[in-house]
DNA sequence: CTGACTGCAAATAGTTTGCATGACG
DNA sequence: CGTCATGCAAACTATTTGCAGTCAG
């Protein structure tokens, strides 16, 4: 499911906006990867090939590849900064390694009936949940 | 389930802590409500009562208090701030009213099998999880 | 040309820290 | 006394906004 260029271009522009150098390189970065970042480690990432860029394009840049299911937000333990990382915009969940910060995606949530029953509880209708798995991989079972 | 002064005194006593007025103050406007607030909102509420109490004391209590147990977080849709609420120390999650804030708790969420399963099929040893479910209240229901 | 995009600098917000003072056992 | 708590001011960090110059169609 890996997405050129040329999709990317036409997904941008269908929303009228463009495929520059800048994001080119932010979606790169973030793309290679299977960890979350914040704002400021992708932008000392894409300053690494494209000096010059300005935080503030990272951040205008996150938020129009967010706005289109490109990327989206992890909330992490402790602090509860916007990180992100990528994947494409179909309802999924995360599975967050406390060690290494690997993101692991899954679909499956199993919560349908859980919410059937609180809405049958409190006659709340139900929106939307956040669900967040945190563990450590193999890899940082073994360091530990 | 209500917690008297004594009882909260007695908890905070046993972590060295005291039960200053402006803890008490903190522990007043948080425990008569349903719904969570900022930092800054419990600020402006126990400011009336309390003024001159500074925003830097009300961080602080939060702290002592969260870590407790008498408080906990909360993540909101959209900011992640973190925005907090009364409870005890019970594993347990939120379903929040995104019309008025609501909070109402639940403390079976019925992730064990899916935690299982994941682990099974990644290799992840589980730690800990964020589940939090928006919708409407009744009220808001209403409303919209 | 026009609108979209960028980068800088400045403005905001939210939160934390350092320090002198006061309360209390 | 010694410890904990408070409030102020200052420091920081994260994020947003205003603006002028640039670029592509």
């Amino acid at each position: 499911m890996k997405l050129t260029a040329n999709k990317i271009a036409g997904l941008l522009r269908q929303h009228g906006y463009k495929l520059t150098p800048q994001r080119w390189a932010v979606l790169n970065v973030i793309s290679h990867r299977h960890d979350h970042l914040t704002p400021a480690a992708i932008y000392d990432r894409v300053s690494q090939e494209h000096p010059g860029i300005g935080l503030v394009t990272i951040y205008r840049t996150l938020e129009v590849l967010a706005e289109l299911g490109l990327l989206c937000k992890v909330h992490v333990e402790g602090g509860c900064r916007s990180y992100l990382m990528r994947r494409p915009s179909v309802h999924h969940h995360h599975l967050i390694c406390s060690g290494c910060g690997r993101v692991v995606d899954f679909t499956d949530c199993a919560l349908n009936e859980l919410e059937q029953r609180l809405s049958r509880e409190t006659g709340f209708e139900m929106k939307d949940h956040l669900l967040e798995l945190y563990g450590h991989c193999q890899n940082c079972q073994k360091i530990a």
